[in-house]
DNA sequence: GTACTTTCTTAGGATAATCTAACATAATTT
DNA sequence: AAATTATGTTAGATTATCCTAAGAAAGTAC
């Protein structure tokens, strides 16, 4: 909601720069602290974009007073960027931890999220955020409702998972003749599925069972609760 | 990170529209449901924009397919359009949930925050999202665990109060110097404060602790912990 | 030290959004 | 029914990004 919103503070932020300017701070630190020398062409390749958006946007980061360069020159960034790259990136931090933590997705995907969505969140938000992340993360708090919280966040529904993932059988939410027909084919607790193949439009799902291969519309998939089994990555290729 | 997907990623979202673009939609979706009919005046004062922004968005979103309307004519979505409006709302509905639930800001700002974060999330947080806040609101859950959540939440530190808000020290993380000069001033666990000022650059801040006014820099105030006290608003005119 | 390769910049164009100003249509009032 | 007001559209400009193509500078190789 709030478009004009959305330039002035979704796009603009508490920096007073622009999503994609935090962006390119951002990456000028993180190179700068892995590399002798930030180069153009590293900007480019890290954000993705062509190397004359780099040099633009290396443009009006001068004028700002965010970093220092010349043409055809090294870049470094001034104490002033320095900050704001440091802000930006404790953000994405805070994000990516809670991403990983808290939601429990995985660490790849968490740091896409965060890097989508750190450039829209407020400081106090943030803050929250933080308090957040630290109190599930704290061992003090420790008990049985942590063992609740990441037993719920780490159940799927059978149609979230990807093709080749397993799961074992938490709970079967259908009604009726429906769950008759799941009891039947051996969907029950405990038991250990394999999501075997989506079909093009992800409507039928093709699960494994016992042996059998199921054929499942997403609907009725739906009302099957699993936990997924981490797959022995290392096993893979043996 | 990444602003070439910012914009494949981003901008455009599961429903294949810019960001923008589903806020129209989803506003129009809001609009109908409480008015008769949906114009564009009524649009561009909930998104805040101009009229002729308005125009150009629904000549754009009637050429996609996602509304039907004729040029003076009023506003209606296809059912194609309702569909991605739903999922638009559903996701801004939950994420607001959570901004006002388990991050526990006002409500207000709870839903502004989504509206700027809600474009850029995948359905996947967004269903991780949602298994938090169910797991927080669902009172089967109940026990100490949330009360120390809730208190934790709610602590901030003095220097996040805004001007007008007074609070209950709870901790004061000072070392040495700094603390003694703290004590002596009146500063510990259990006092009242109430913040009166913040000078023009946000730094040296006023307090008010037993009748007296002190003067704190930023960083002293950042050592104290504190509880918000609700302020009784239908109080204030008496 | 000339020639090749890599890196970087400039120029010019595209897109998605915004706006203001001026004009067009619809609705309301008299 | 004419005049006025409210609402909506078009045209044209602006901004912040991006891109490709072509040329310039720096670095490397022989």
């Amino acid at each position: 909601m709030k478009l004009k919103d959305a330039r002035e503070d979704g796009f603009f932020n508490n920096s007073g720069l622009s999503a994609h300017m935090e962006d390119y701070l951002e990456t000028i630190s993180m190179l700068a602290q892995k590399k002798r020398v930030v180069r153009v062409k590293d900007i480019a390749k890290k954000l993705n974009v062509k190397m004359p958006s780099v040099t633009v946007a290396l443009q009006k980061l001068k004028e700002l007073g965010l970093i220092s360069y010349e043409k055809y020159g090294f870049v470094e960034l001034t104490d002033e960027g320095e900050k704001i790259a440091k802000r930006v990136y404790s953000r994405h931090s805070c994000l990516a931890d809670f991403f990983e933590n808290v939601l429990r997705i995985s660490k790849v995907e968490a740091d896409s999220e965060a890097c989508k969505v750190e450039h829209h969140l407020s400081p106090q938000s943030c803050r929250q955020l933080k308090r957040l992340v630290d109190f599930v993360n704290s061992s003090e708090t420790d008990g049985k409702w942590k063992d609740d919280l990441f037993a719920k966040m780490d159940e799927r529904q059978l149609c979230e998972l990807k093709e080749g993932d397993r799961a074992v059988i938490v709970r079967i939410d259908a009604q009726g003749e429906l769950k008759k027909r799941l009891l039947e084919l051996g969907f029950k607790k405990g038991e250990q599925v394999e999501l075997i193949r989506y079909a093009p439009l992800e409507d039928p799902l093709q699960v494994k069972i016992k042996r059998y291969n199921v054929s499942l519309r997403i609907d009725e998939a739906k009302t099957i609760t699993v936990m997924p089994v981490k797959k022995l990555e290392s096993n893979a290729n043996r």
